[in-house]
DNA sequence: ATTAAATCAGAATGACTATTCTGATTATAA
DNA sequence: TTATAATCAGAATAGTCATTCTGATTTAAT
């Protein structure tokens, strides 16, 4: 991906042509050519950006923090990612994407039942229990911090979380065929159910509550729907 | 309530024994007497600073918001409140005190419903949709941004939350009595239910999402209870 | 080997923030 | 009325942070 910045023309016109003080117009060959290939890997940085920007939040993670914890250059960091709000829209893909393909889409299989989503919650629980590190979901530090102020950053939110009932949705309904629920139940509203459960639990997993705690919740629900 | 501070000592030896270099002993006479009232109202104040928080959590508040919104000078604040962390605590007991007085403790009256705990839901609700301001939860910013930190913050926290969930359990009890609530439900398990659905509506809200969508998820979960 | 640009470490910049300090103002007990 | 300390507005201080800039280093096509 070919980057121009205008301190780097800059550069390039000192160099040429020094002194100049852009007066006469300047006829320039811009020689592009593949030199250096980039040293490290954005996708193992990214990584290391959402674990920080999920534990602490937009406004307490610091660039500092992640060129540090990435051992990536600032230079490197902007160059790839833009700035500190683009960086964390792209951790916030990220998370939603691999979170998404670890758990979530597993309800689409035909052979989806309760247990499957007994098994993703129990999952995210593990991810959000503050027991020893501070862990934490990136999707409420965005809603708190950043989507009431940040149209986009809220859209994607919505999406992701939209798609999380729905997904719900077809695990329920699956499960209903198995007879694993209860043949009256609403699939739609009790998925919006279980997509504003996760984010409560998470919430309570960060005021450091029990994973037997949060377990009970959700074996609570789940058994409210057979 | 009578606050000495260095500075002010400092400057009474000051007036009292100029270019005192503090090398030989002092005694002074301390004259204690009311000479001017406070000219601002701390309740009202502190009522302004839980708005702030309350819509832009901890960081994102500044003193100069507070001093702004609360019209007090940034000597009064520091006078009056001590911190910014020390005030964020005052302000986290008023929410939660005014939280508990206009709504959960009704469910300790004998005649406590369905309905209480249905209106309660409604009232978080108006008090947490993005619709037209940007309201938002205290507890969850509180959660999010401080409680990891902040072990004495984390166990306020956790102790209004637990209250909430006892008193639901109070509620569902008596709803219980009343027949409105299916004879076999666990309204231990029920109440932390309740209370992990409180905290997934407020980031549901925050991100965006309508007053019906909320509405509905209260709706399926009392249902599910029946 | 040469060379030009990509990359790096870290300095520089500019903005913001919490907190303290200061000199002037104000309210009230004497 | 007078004296005094509380209060105020705003300056000063010290720290942090995002972002850009810089001079040196590194890389790979030529």
């Amino acid at each position: 991906m070919l980057k121009l910045t205008l301190a780097r023309v800059c550069q390039s016109i000192d160099r040429t042509i020094p002194n100049h003080d852009l007066t006469t117009p300047i006829r320039m060959t811009i020689l592009i050519r593949m030199v250096r290939t980039r040293s490290f890997d954005p996708t193992t940085a990214l990584t290391k950006a959402v674990e920080l920007f999920s534990s602490k939040g937009y406004s307490e993670t610091s660039m500092e923090d992640i060129v540090k914890a990435t051992g990536v250059s600032r230079y490197g960091i902007y160059g790839t990612f833009g700035n500190k709000r683009d960086l964390f829209e792209q951790a916030l893909d990220r998370y939603a994407d691999s979170m998404g393909k670890q758990a979530f889409l597993r309800l689409l299989e035909p052979d989806a039942s309760l247990d499957h989503i007994r098994r993703i919650f129990r999952e995210r629980v593990d991810d959000m229990c503050c027991e020893d590190e501070n862990k934490g979901c990136l999707f409420i530090h965005t809603a708190m911090e950043l989507a009431p102020q940040d149209d986009d950053l809220r859209d994607v939110l919505q999406k992701f979380m939209s798609r999380m009932s729905k997904l719900f949705t077809i695990g329920l309904e699956a499960a209903k065929e198995r007879g694993e629920v209860r043949k009256d139940l609403d699939v739609t509203a009790a998925g919006a159910v279980l997509t504003s459960t996760m984010f409560g639990l998470a919430v309570l997993g960060r005021t450091g509550f029990q994973r037997e705690t949060l377990d009970g919740i959700v074996e609570n629900t789940l058994k409210a729907m057979q």
